[in-house]
RNA sequence: GCGCCCGUGGUCUAACGGAUAAGGCACGAGUCUUCUAAACUCGAAGAUGGGGGUUCGAUUCCCUCCGGGCGCGCCA
């Protein structure tokens, strides 16, 4: 018999319960039995219930039996040892060396009313102490941002939302390349641009960047400085323009960003750390080390101690420090001020991780304690036909373009849609389409209908719902289903935080619309019965509660209506 | 040549080392006098590129071959 009072039991609750009395029940057969952590996992097919344990498998060894007869034997037990297990467990059956276990409706609804009760603090991590650096997005600052960031920023994003919710304190940059030579590139480009708006036959530098992105820029400084720099000396005026397109481009990047939705806690300059010394100490630390050796009046470092393909140059013959000697700062600055540091870079440095991450272990610090993770390639397209991307050819599609065409709830959606390291084709006709092919307007559309219901129903149901909700009558396999959806919110977080695999996300969000509209269809909400009103009134402002985290994560818009 | 990523129904993709490999689109048949049909239900469709290995168990890990993409600068 229950007792007359039930204290209500969440699942993660119900199965250590059930995961100690297994133990006890292990150790009771088989004391010799190796201890092993009991897991449960959900199971791919429902008919084999919520969860499912594979610890019989690990005793075939010390028992000599068949994983069959162990599971059946172990279940036969833990009821016998733990008689609560038979009012939190609707169903205990070992199947084929598994044991699988099916919580009772009560279990499932102590989920939705503790979601109502956390509302949006519903699967947040406690407080983690470990700091992370994550780097994404950064490009150089020599034209408006592309593709590939949308894909970077839309990755990086999601991580950091991810990881700030489950607790752990991260701080996001964004690394401005703007120490190289392509800043005299740039500042050759905009310089012919300027000097064409008085005479267009003037020649463009054969490697200038192309795009008509310059010439508005040089426009300004003709506004302002009318022919002034047109008898300078190059000795003037190239520093003029590089840094005056630098910051204008950069600028534009920083909007482009914010509108994207991404806000970053650092955008540091490479000459910044060029200029403040700090491009020296990072290379003074190699060299303290023993890891760095001259040939050839270059310096090199030794990269290949660490498992790298080759040594890698970090001060040229003449002087100058190579692009690698800016990560070699910029890294080491990083791994001091963060306990992991994680970069996300496109699909073009992938050569980068060995030396990346050698350079973690020879700047003394483990090798783990730094990650690269690539985002592969991205093929647009539009409809049927591929847009092309070239660069030389002077018809870029930036990442506003994007945005203006698909806005940016179908964009951030796409971009973290697939796992990173798959390439991406990338339909801007599907992105804007708004039909059931696609997977974003899915999603919204199942928060607007909720929002819909409740505009039906009497605020004062919704307020009970909400407030003390009893939820006895959610029993329905619809309603179940769906109420086990919810509960897995902190795990699926948590294990995009684990594995780096901000995907999950998108396709948790899909499941969650996909088990509330089968609800939807299964139940009708506003109906007589009372409590079965509220119960299900409390199922759904639960589910929005979810949803709209969800969507929060990968940075998308959760509407009202639609 | 060396290195990295990818290879899953017609197509695009999923799958902490677990069971009969899961979804979307496309295709076929149904469901709106009731809370948004941008939704739902049912159906047909596959030997996870080939071969070996590790494991009680491999789409997943290791080796090898084939196919596709990308990177291999004292460029950034």
């Amino acid at each position: 018999m229950s007792p007359t009072t039930t204290e209500p039991v969440l699942p993660d609750d119900a199965l250590a319960t059930f995961a100690a009395a297994l133990q006890d029940a292990i150790t009771a057969r088989y004391a010799d039995a190796p201890r092993a952590e009991i897991a449960f996992e959900a199971p791919r097919r429902p008919e084999f219930g919520d969860f499912a344990t594979n610890a019989a498998f690990a005793l075939t060894r010390t028992a000599k039996r068949s994983p069959q007869d162990i599971a059946a034997a172990l279940v036969a037990d833990v009821v016998e040892r733990e008689p609560r297990l038979r009012d939190l467990f609707s169903d205990i059956t070992p199947t084929a060396g598994f044991i699988n276990v099916r919580l009772a409706a009560p279990v499932w609804q102590a989920v939705v009313a503790h979601i109502l009760q956390d509302g949006e603090h519903f699967g947040a991590g406690p407080q983690q102490s470990a700091r992370i650096s994550l780097e994404f997005g950064s490009a150089n600052p020599t034209g408006p941002l592309v593709v590939v960031q949308g894909r970077t920023c839309s990755v990086g994003a999601t991580l950091a939302n991810t990881m700030r919710y489950r607790g752990y304190d991260v701080f996001i940059e964004w690394i401005i390349n703007d120490a190289g030579g392509q800043l005299d590139t740039l500042g050759r480009s905009l310089y012919a641009r300027y000097r064409q708006l008085f005479d267009p036959a003037f020649p463009f530098p054969e490697e200038g960047y192309p795009g008509d992105y310059l010439p508005p820029i040089a426009q300004q400084i003709a506004d302002r400085d009318a022919q002034r720099w047109i008898d300078a000396p190059e000795s003037q005026w190239l520093p003029f323009f590089s840094k005056f397109g630098r910051d204008m481009l950069v600028a534009e990047q920083m909007r482009t960003v914010a509108r994207f939705g991404v806000h970053y806690d650092l955008w540091q300059s490479e000459k910044e750390l060029h200029d403040t010394g700090r491009i020296k100490s990072g290379l003074a630390r190699l060299k303290a080390g023993g890891h760095t050796y001259e040939q050839d009046g270059a310096v090199f470092f030794k990269a290949t101690d660490f498992g790298d393909d080759k040594d890698r140059v970090l001060v040229r013959r003449d002087g100058r420090p190579t692009y690698f000697a800016n990560d070699v700062a910029y890294h080491y600055e990083k791994l001091q001020r963060a306990d992991r540091v994680i970069d996300i870079l496109g699909p073009d440095h992938h050569g980068y991780i060995g030396r990346l991450k050698g350079l973690a272990e020879a700047l003394g610090f483990s090798r783990d304690s730094l990650d690269v993770l690539i985002a592969q390639q991205i093929t647009l397209m539009r409809g049927n036909e591929q847009v092309s991307m070239s660069k030389r050819a002077g018809h870029i599609v930036t990442l506003d373009d994007i945005i203006d065409e698909v806005g940016v709830d179908a964009a951030r959606f796409f971009f973290v849609m697939l796992s990173p390291e798959s390439p991406l084709t990338f339909d801007l006709e599907l992105a804007k389409e708004q039909s059931n092919e696609n997977p974003v307007y899915y999603v919204q559309y199942g928060h607007a209908r909720i929002a819909s219901v409740f505009k039906n129903a009497d605020f004062a149901d919704v307020e009970e719902a909400r407030m003390r909700p009893s939820l006895a009558a959610l029993t329905n396999p619809a309603e179940i289903a769906l109420a086990r959806r919810l509960a897995e919110l902190p795990r699926v977080a948590q294990n995009v935080v684990d594995q780096l695999a901000p995907h999950r996300l998108t396709r948790y969000a899909r499941d969650i619309a996909s088990d509330f509209h089968q609800f939807y269809h299964e139940c009708r909400i506003l109906v007589e019965d009372r409590d079965e009103r509220i119960a299900r009134l409390g199922l759904c402002i639960a589910t929005k509660t979810v949803l709209a985290r969800a969507l929060d994560l990968i940075g998308v818009s959760a509407p009202e209506s639609m």
